[in-house]
DNA sequence: GATGAATGAGCGTTCATTCAT
DNA sequence: CATGAATGAACGCTCATTCAT
């Protein structure tokens, strides 16, 4: 998968640019037209790399849940030499990958209506792979002693963890706004740190508090 | 409210049609022909009755918004006298009408880039009344020895209330299953449960874990 | 025929709100539903008294070609003692009377494609009863030795007249402006009468230049 | 001219066909589905090809007045070594344009109130350069001794001339009929000399009776 | 790989007209 | 006389997609 070359330079083109203009515009209005345009391109030179515009939007998606886990596989590694500092770090990079692809967690159930194989993958790869991975790393940051829990409480920890993570995301007063990706994810950061705070174990606490006080001086968002 | 006569029973009817047919298939695929046949009148009589689509999902939009408001104002004179069953009841209710809705915080940045006024409005209200009215009442909870917390965390507990919330009910697998609004509610309501647990006071422990295991042996829907 | 009492005071407003209506809008631009509304009356009512909005325009253009014909049977009694100053006067009334129905002149051709019995009736009174009566009154007007030319020259005389009448009033950069009926009626004069002038009789020479230098003053409209 | 390549000979096929439709019913009932159909090309083509329905007739007014202003041109040079004949000959010329493009003059009043862009092209071109065009050629023509006449004279027969011209086209009972152009022409023709006869000068009389005798004998049209 | 003209079903909307009350 | 909700054919236009070159 990794060793396969990319498909043509004009796939990745067109890709990029029409991850660009889903994000600024939002995917309803961003047409294959459009994207052909921008890239002074023909439509049907789009056509020859892709079949549909739902076929865009899955490869997309694709890179988008690859990223996803590919961050996913980093925390499990991570989580062998637990330190608040790195899953901060780590926070901040899914934070910004998911910035990177705003449009999907913005759009998706909308998609959802005239893209089938979407929802398909998605149940299985976000309600599947990423959950369930979400959960086993928030088990494991318990039994590394940096969370403390019962396993309902975890349970539920992981999964609003989630909701948290991609609903700072797709808040339609930030989205289209041409904020910069540190700043949003500083402060998603920021939300996501207070919510795990009453589950940090007492040997964590002081680092955990540390590293809130280092992150507070940012300028903040607008209130939701 | 009970006094202003509503516009016309046609004008209501075509309001509930959309937002079922928003609701089980998404307002993008939702055309004008549809709600008019749906409802067997000419498309002519449905925009007799609005201007233009926009304006449909402006009224539910405004019913929607009024809604919420109506249920801070009551969470406002309950907290009077506060107690944990009068709390989740409440916010069952707000569930409840929040999935009424579903549509729309499923698909409100999506229908930003096709509707300027929704989105003027939204950030009024959403943003505005609503926003700042949870924060008063996480505040007022606390002044009621209900919640415990500085001023940081209650205002983050706010903010993040809000977005898991309507997250929940966002949720992309949930959104256009048939579940029964019970179930969504009593699951949602659980899980924002589970999300203030560790800021309720010693005082409102116990009547806590009671109303929690209470709800808690209800089926689970899908992990996100 | 005049002694009839007209219809109904309705049908008269009906009449009188789509003349200024049209007037300023074009008719193009101006439905049923405008007039109504700009009554304060419903729909229902304005087809109880007029079957189609054709009808509405034949009922205009019946007023317009009546007012013509009444000016083209005075110009035949002012002939008896012929003057320029009644000549003039006249002239001024019937372009007023044009100005007030310019929606007319305007749109006459374009009327024509969807308004077959509109078609009919112009070419029996514009182009019969109008245009002959035009023409009999220049001859009558060389017979009396105010005009001189041979028959041929006052045929043309008399349809270029028209055409400059009309057109004058035509004129799409004038017609939608709120000019005041005096101003166009006024120019609209001078130009007529300067197209006159190589015809008029040396015997009334003298009073046709003193009128014509009194006419001059006035501010002139923008060329065409 | 020659040079330019034509955008596209569908192009060309649409506005020739628009132009035929709008003379023979009128602009206002020849829809684009209309034109589609009458070149079996679908109306996603016609949209390729044009952003809407007043872009084809901008490009038909374009045409038309480029028409008009080379003719213009043509006569600044003509009245160099100015003859009757040369310029009867320029007249039926601009004549038999005026027709081909005659559902502009007619209908150029009902376009304002459904299309801006061309009520500004039409104030900057018909009532600047052309109208302004027209009055210096009188001038000139009068400077070559073929007019004679004082400068408010001129100025008059100028702006005359321009009204019969575009008055005698738009005349609906003869725009719609499928005249031959030269019948049109010729008569037109005829009327607009009889206009211009008393301002020819003594030394051009002789050639000037002559054309106008060799016109003549064509059959009337009905009078106004 | 690439072009760009062509397709056509379907969209949101308009408006003259009808009709039950 | 008058109301106003209801009709429906038709409009201008969009856009994902196809296809000959």
């Amino acid at each position: 998968m990794s060793r396969k070359e990319s498909k043509s330079p004009t796939f990745d083109r067109i890709v990029e640019a029409s991850l660009q203009l889903f994000n600024q515009q939002g995917e309803r209005s961003v047409t294959t037209n459009h994207i052909a345009r921008y890239l002074n391109i023909s439509t049907g030179n789009l056509y020859y790399h892709f079949a549909c515009k739902e076929d865009i939007i899955n490869e997309l998606y694709r890179r988008y849940s690859k990223g996803m886990a590919d961050y996913l596989n980093a925390a499990g590694e991570l989580s062998v030499n637990a330190s608040i500092e790195g899953l901060v770090s780590l926070l901040e990079k899914v934070l910004r990958h998911l910035w990177t692809f705003r449009f999907i967690p913005q759009s998706i159930s909308s998609l959802f209506s005239v893209n089938q194989s979407l929802r398909e993958s998605y149940s299985k790869i976000e309600a599947g792979l990423i959950s369930r991975g979400v959960e086993k790393l928030f088990f494991k940051l318990r039994d590394q002693g940096m969370l403390e829990g019962d396993d309902v409480q975890i349970g539920f920890l992981a999964r609003n963890f989630q909701l948290l993570q991609t609903g700072w995301i797709a808040r339609p007063d930030i989205a289209r706004c041409p904020q910069e990706a540190q700043v949003v994810a500083r402060e998603g950061c920021l939300s996501l740190l207070y919510f795990l705070a009453p589950y940090v174990s007492s040997r964590f606490r002081q680092p955990f508090e540390r590293v809130l006080a280092s992150m507070a001086p940012l300028q903040a968002l607008p209130a939701v």
